[in-house]
RNA sequence: GCGCUGGUAGCUCAGUUGGAUAGAGCACUUGACUACGAAUCAAGGGGUCGGGGGUUCGAAUCCUCCCCAGCGCGCCA
């Protein structure tokens, strides 16, 4: 078997960052090798070449599909570039064994003390798993943008966390990140606040009024209603809307936007920048959008054809102002305009991403709630027109919270005034349960929230299986302190269960950039659960093996050289849940 | 009718963007605390990956056609 007695070498070389990349690297390098021999044609696409950890751990620690991927184009067998390619990278120090396997997979087993070499690196590079993939690039995460009427609900709360834990990841995979919040300030929804606050301080008057369909009747109102009396006192009593409505709905939406704030802070999100819709209007901003547009010739007047199917009752034939989308991958045009000529809820939309291009990003993503699913066509349609194709977005839209309480389903009716807020919630269970619970699914996935399962601190919530890893390596740690125990760096791993825990730490840049370039924040949720869970196995082997325990009884050296490991741990542990927004426990007694 | 998102173990969900015999947790069965913290661990049973067809060395993953659920579908944001 090739490399069986090659000579063993400490490492001399850079200590392994990113272990997959760098045995992807070594697998290509190995590669060009045979196409300089001869042994390979040449001009071969390297690129769907890669190195994963395999699914069976008795496969080895890692495989490559190379040999199989570059068959077709080199016109040869599988088997026979494998095995030619087995043999160059059993020369490579940090490889113990190459084999060929199954219809040309190439299993590679490391030097057992790579592992070692990983946890080194965890200890003593401050940046492990900060990726350069986002290579400075400026992203604008768009999220929570929730309509200034009222306090943040359930829905909101999941669209909040997830955009802030993106945000955060796409932070340590080396992007320059904006969060911004779009303040949807300029439509009629703010002219009805505006309404319902000016009833509220009506009340506060002593008046009695109506409360006619389609206003906010939430008792949220009544205590902004008091503060408007207090600052104007009786002006506005028995005047037309055209007296009050401008400077109401300013003070009203100024005072929604504190309560969103502070219903934010309670989260631990905050904003680099709040955008205002109303800031498009009258500045002309929104005719450059369309200007722009239009000089792409992507503006035309014209009819839309009726929908297929359900036929709104009042449908008419009206020639409007429309964007042609289809243009850019959309099912159909848009209207921009109304046929009084009045601007569509789409044109500040336009107008708004424009702006976003025009400050540089190289990157946009918007996190939008499910219902909002049917604009992602035409937003993306509208970025690829207005940046020429240059700026990607990504729209990430969540789906529904369901709530419960034992099983119970909690209701909520925005037009009863009754909804379960994101007070509600962080109150009840805290941000950190909050955050991570609404982490451990698919953002497009429906989650059901439970309040009792969440408090309950039961093996049901995972959040508390990371935290208690992380609380019981601290833990260690005070003792070893207390103990006098100088900390090394260099471990010593030798059972399977430590190599299992260091296997898993070396995954942790690599996880990082595939969340990174999915734009999947639960995946490092996930993954925080894995090595939690290899910890607690390992940490259950030392009941049985004294041996494995971290500290080692009258052995300073010998548990120093046990404890770098779950110092390793709780470093990443740490950096994983700082992704997350969620607090790493010290203790949890 | 069209579009978007889902459909994976009894339940709740992952699945490394096409890799090898599809994985966790809960629940169920059995076992481990004179302990570095048992809120933990070990072992076991459990599958037509919604269904059919296709693409190829290879499909839960890509294409296509159906079925089911949620959301959306000009002059509301």
């Amino acid at each position: 078997m090739p490399g069986r007695d090659k000579p063993r070498r400490n490492h001399a070389g850079p200590l392994p960052m990113n272990l997959f990349a760098d045995i992807r690297a070594l697998v290509i390098s190995s590669i060009d090798t045979l196409v300089a021999d001869g042994r390979l044609p040449g001009g071969l696409d390297t690129a769907p070449v890669t190195v994963e950890p395999p699914r069976d751990k008795a496969h080895g620690d890692m495989a490559t599909n190379a040999a199989m991927v570059l068959a077709k184009p080199a016109r040869m067998k599988p088997r026979d570039i494998a095995e030619a390619l087995a043999g160059l990278l059993a020369e490579d120090p940090r490889i113990d064994r190459a084999e060929v396997a199954g219809p040309g997979f190439l299993n590679l087993t490391l030097s057992p003390d790579i592992w070692a070499g990983v946890v080194t690196t965890v200890l003593t590079e401050p940046g492990f798993g900060r990726s350069t993939l986002g290579a400075g690039r400026r992203v604008l995460v768009e999220y929570v943008s929730a309509n200034p009427t009222g306090p943040l609900h359930v829905g909101h709360t999941r669209g909040a966390v997830f955009g802030d834990a993106l945000a955060s990841l796409l932070d340590y995979a080396g992007w320059d990140v904006t969060r911004e919040y779009y303040i949807n300030d300029g439509g009629a929804q703010v002219d009805v606040l505006a309404r319902s606050v000016y009833n509220r301080y009506l009340e506060a008057h002593d008046l009695t009024v109506d409360w006619p369909e389609g206003t906010y009747p939430g008792d949220y109102l009544i205590e902004v209603g008091e503060a408007l009396k207090a600052k104007v006192g009786d002006r506005f009593v028995d005047q037309g809307e055209e007296v009050w409505l401008d400077e109401v709905r300013e003070f009203a939406t100024d005072a929604m936007m504190d309560l969103i704030r502070a219903d934010l802070k309670k989260l631990g999100v905050e904003m680099d920048s709040f955008y205002s819709e109303k800031s498009l209007y009258g500045t002309g901003k929104i005719e450059a959008a369309i200007d722009d547009l239009k000089a792409k010739g992507l503006i035309y007047e014209g009819t839309l054809e009726p929908p297929k199917g359900k036929l709104p009752e009042d449908w008419e034939a009206r020639e409007q102002t429309l964007f042609r989308s289809t243009a850019h991958g959309d099912d159909v045009d848009r209207p921009v305009q109304k046929s009084d000529g009045s601007w569509t809820y789409f044109a500040p939309d336009i107008a708004y991403h424009y702006d976003k291009v025009q400050r540089g990003f190289d990157a946009l993503i918007d996190v939008f709630g499910a219902d909002h699913g049917g604009y992602v066509k035409r937003m993306k349609a509208a970025v690829s027109a207005l940046s020429e194709g240059r700026v990607p977005l990504d729209i990430k839209l969540t789906q529904l919270v369901k709530l419960y309480q034992n099983g119970e389903p909690f209701k909520m009716s925005k037009r009863a005034g009754t909804f379960v807020t994101l007070s509600d919630v962080v109150e009840q269970v805290g941000p950190d349960v909050t955050r991570f619970v609404m982490l451990t699914r698919k953002n497009d996935a429906p989650l059901d929230f439970d309040f009792a399962k969440a408090v309950e601190q039961s093996k049901d919530n995972p959040v508390f299986y990371v935290q208690y890893a992380h609380a019981r390596i601290r833990s260690v740690l005070r003792k070893a302190e207390e103990q006098g125990i100088a900390l090394t760096d260099t471990p010593v791993l030798t059972d399977p269960a430590e190599l299992k825990v260091a296997k898993t730490l070396a995954e942790w840049p690599r996880l990082v950039e595939i969340a990174a370039r999915t734009n999947e924040p639960h995946r490092i949720a996930f993954y925080l659960y894995e090595l939690a869970s290899d910890f607690h196995a390992l940490w259950n082997r030392g009941n049985d093996d004294p041996s494995l325990r971290f500290l080692q009884e009258g052995n300073d050296s010998a548990s120093a050289g046990k404890i770098a490991l779950p110092r390793a741990v709780s470093i990443v542990i740490s950096a994983g849940l700082g992704i997350l927004g969620v607090t790493p426990a010290e203790e949890m007694r």
